[in-house]
DNA sequence: CATGTAAGATACATGCACGTATGTATGATG
DNA sequence: CATCATACATACGTGCATGTATCTTACATG
């Protein structure tokens, strides 16, 4: 989250910035990064062009470069703040509930909503075949990816303690796979709707999470 | 597979091929169809250019324009032969079996080498979301998907009728479920193999095949 | 009010992949 | 052997997104 200033000027020893341009230029970041997530979900990642992110914003491209070095960069804070909200949205939701059982389900219902959530998949799976082929993004991805889950592991973990349940694999790992499937099967429900409907997804990914959480013999 | 004729001569009334030629022109075909293979697989279906395709088969893009349309169309070629050489083989497999269950054991293996095949699922992947995104391909894709799920649909219905056994959704869309959650987990081992192993990826896959294949009670 | 600095616009040079149009050599046919 | 079509190469024009370098304008400070 380094608001990376990129400007010329800005000499070592230059004195304190002014509160006001400080306050005007963090305004055009938040609109650039708003007009990016637009731009990314109507085009995708590698189709987005850098003009048409500024001028959704309301500038042109060097507003862009003045404030980021590449699509690359503001697609990572982006990858940011969307993970924090939905971490931090899970989070409220269990703090709703003290049975463990309910707050199993959120977890459920939590996987259920990223299965439909078409913007944020098709991005996601979309920087993820980039990055494969990227070396240096793959290798900022996978830093991300990895305490995402981390994250999402140990939360899985609190949950899965008081319920004395344990999995065959990580509880990282588990949560890695729920979002791979749903990702996976959202991306072939789009493909033909018909062949895979919105609730065979939810049946699949339902019987899947009741295999891995709630069965006690494996 | 219509063997689209693309020069410019070839009257409508013109008299009979010769013969010599038409044998050059279905080796070059096949020259480029192989070479596409790899590109594809080297670069990914977007990245791909034309003219390494060319050059990959020892022609430039002349070549490449007498014999397809577009990248598209020999994308459509590759996936057709991959498909028919993935069915042909399991068919055959089937056939070494008389036991219902072996069968099943059969079907089971035949994704979990999916979920190993990084360059199938690669592309495959890439060119989804391509479609989703391309109308034209994405109805294109729609169709041959919708063969694709028809033809595994029936496989799996023989399948289960000898076993007395149905399942909560249709046989074709079972069939996408298992390659869909295929390939998203490979994507995702394919990020970060430490969070998530080759192991865990057969052992989930596993998990979700029982549950859906093996266990009666739904 | 004068001056310097910072935000952002504009213009430019570059590179790249595409599709087409034309050229050429080879080999088939009468 | 002459002719013509076929298979492929070469050359060209085009469009487009990128990154940079320069310019303009607005604002902050003394």
């Amino acid at each position: 989250m380094q608001a990376k200033r990129i400007h010329k000027g800005r000499a070592a020893g230059a004195k304190a910035r002014r509160p006001r341009q400080v306050e005007r230029t963090e305004a055009t970041r938040q609109k650039l990064l708003a007009a990016a997530e637009r731009i990314f979900a109507r085009d995708g990642f590698e189709a987005a062009r850098l003009e048409d992110i500024a001028a959704g914003a309301g500038y042109t491209r060097g507003a862009f470069y003045a404030n980021f070095n590449s699509k690359e960069d503001i697609f990572f804070e982006l990858l940011e703040e969307w993970v924090r909200k939905r971490i931090d949205a899970f989070i409220n939701v269990l703090r709703k509930h003290q049975n463990p059982d309910e707050k199993l389900a959120a977890l459920q219902k939590h996987y259920a909503e990223l299965a439909c959530d078409r913007r944020l998949v098709l991005i996601s799976m979309e920087f993820k075949l980039f990055a494969l082929r990227h070396p240096e993004s793959h290798a900022r991805l996978r830093d991300r990816h990895r305490r995402i889950r981390a994250t999402w592991g140990d939360l899985i973990s609190e949950l899965l303690q008081s319920l004395g349940h344990t999995l065959p694999i990580s509880n990282a790992a588990a949560s890695a796979c729920l979002s791979a499937m749903a990702q996976g099967l959202l991306v072939e429900h789009l493909v033909d709707p018909k062949t895979l409907s919105e609730d065979d997804v939810r049946l699949v990914l339902g019987v899947f999470f009741d295999s891995i959480f709630r069965v006690k013999s494996l």
